[in-house]
DNA sequence: CGCCGACTTGAATTCCTTCAAGTACGGTGG
DNA sequence: CCACCGTACTTGAAGGAATTCAAGTCGGCG
């Protein structure tokens, strides 16, 4: 177990403190704990559906997304997360995975063990609790994210994909929603929104063609946040921003 | 408020006894919970999308679903409540539903106010942990959900559907999962799959065509469970049920 | 008995996929 | 420096799965 440095985990703190206010001891507890600070590069595994986590994690730089795969090779990625977001508190109550975790950019990520973060959530009530309602958001995003699937069309679910990713960087503090870069593929998109990277890429064209976005390689310009907004159905309510 | 009567509340705490052992004290301290035990009838809407809860709510007879809606009218279905389960933990943490509660038949809730709930969830950490331990299944599901509705065809979403039901309703403890009564519409299913209720009903006939369900208006027969889980690529793991 | 909701079935249409090429670009090695 | 290669992206055309449109059946209930 090698101590990281402190600093790194600032970003976790800071996203932590949108889910619920913490004291500073709250922050110390966080600031100290013991972890292992690991690089990963672009499309290692960090986690493998069915295997048995023994640690909790934390991305602190990159994106990572979380899949799973149907018997015929079909793949859905269920989830991206941004830097700041904890990527396994499942683990702590679940013996085994139920999907897979992956990195899609290089990835800086903070393992935490099972115990240690444990020891963390009953000590601190308001880390728990701050952690306990990222996890409830977490669910709630599933949910959109099924309606997104289950019954938009191909472009309003791109639409949506990219609302949510931009709300969600900004509410991070990563940077303005207005120009942002995409981290995915358009196979990664494609895999998120349940349709192939051919459409994808017809849909992000279409897009453009109506002055909704502005692309340069996967240089993203909302152009026209309204019209996006009403395009893809986005309604941030889901994203439980404002606490 | 009305004190519900304290065997009505057994069937919850047999449901969280799934999810994590409970002491005496445990059981007890939920028994006895101040709650207003109230009957809706089918369609009746629990929990508006954008209201503030006050409470969180346990079904403890019929069936419940959560769905969201997008700007035009479509609907879909998020996930299914049988007796026993919790359908609100989220609304402790969370001010605005996010999406609506509706009764799929006649219902049974027993509805327990948040600050009676937290102070359950403070006072007793095994009631915490089954609590906690629940919503992360839940949130596994909606990550199957996620994956059935973006990637398998409308033959495999079904049959996926229909073999979840089952072997949720069995590790509930209410009956086989060889026959059961089904209590959604066609139509609730398709809401469920992403698909229309026409096309559901071809596939319905199609899995019995192939041998491998047997149905009588709503009661279902799984005659082939192997076949069943091969075409419907379901594999319950994601479900957790093994604690 | 007649109405309504749920279910069933067929035919035409549409959105998205599949198949098939081909382009652009960054990295690697000669 | 440039040829070579792999990955991501782009575009067109054909095909197919699911929807939409249209009708009709069945069963329960007032």
């Amino acid at each position: 177990m090698i101590i990281g440095e402190i600093e790194t985990l600032q970003r976790v703190v800071t996203n932590l403190e949108r889910f619920h206010t913490l004291g500073a001891a709250d922050r110390a507890a966080i600031e100290t704990l013991r972890v292992r600070i690991q690089q990963h590069s672009a499309h290692d595994m960090l986690v493998r559906e069915g295997n048995r986590p023994e640690c909790c994690s934390m991305l602190l730089e990159g994106y990572v997304c979380r899949h799973k795969v149907t018997a015929d090779g079909g793949r859905q990625i269920v989830s991206f997360h941004i830097p700041g977001d904890l990527l396994d508190v499942q683990h702590l109550e679940l013996e085994r995975a139920d999907h897979n975790v992956q990195a899609i950019t290089d990835a800086t990520i903070a393992w935490i063990s099972k115990g240690e973060m444990q020891s963390l959530l009953d000590g601190y009530p308001s880390v728990r609790r701050a952690v306990w309602r990222s996890a409830l958001v977490d669910a709630s995003i599933f949910r959109e994210w099924v309606l997104n699937v289950g019954r938009r069309d191909a472009l309003a679910r791109v639409a949506h994909m990219l609302c949510e990713f931009a709300a969600r960087r900004e509410a991070a503090g990563l940077g303005s929603p207005d120009r942002f870069e995409l981290p995915m593929t358009q196979e990664q998109i494609a895999d998120a929104t349940g349709l192939t990277s051919i459409h994808v890429n017809r849909m992000l064209r279409i897009l453009g063609q109506r002055g909704l976005i502005a692309r340069d390689k996967r240089d993203v310009h909302i152009v026209n946040w309204d019209g996006m907004r009403r395009l893809a159905d986005f309604d941030p309510a889901y994203l439980h921003l404002a606490a």
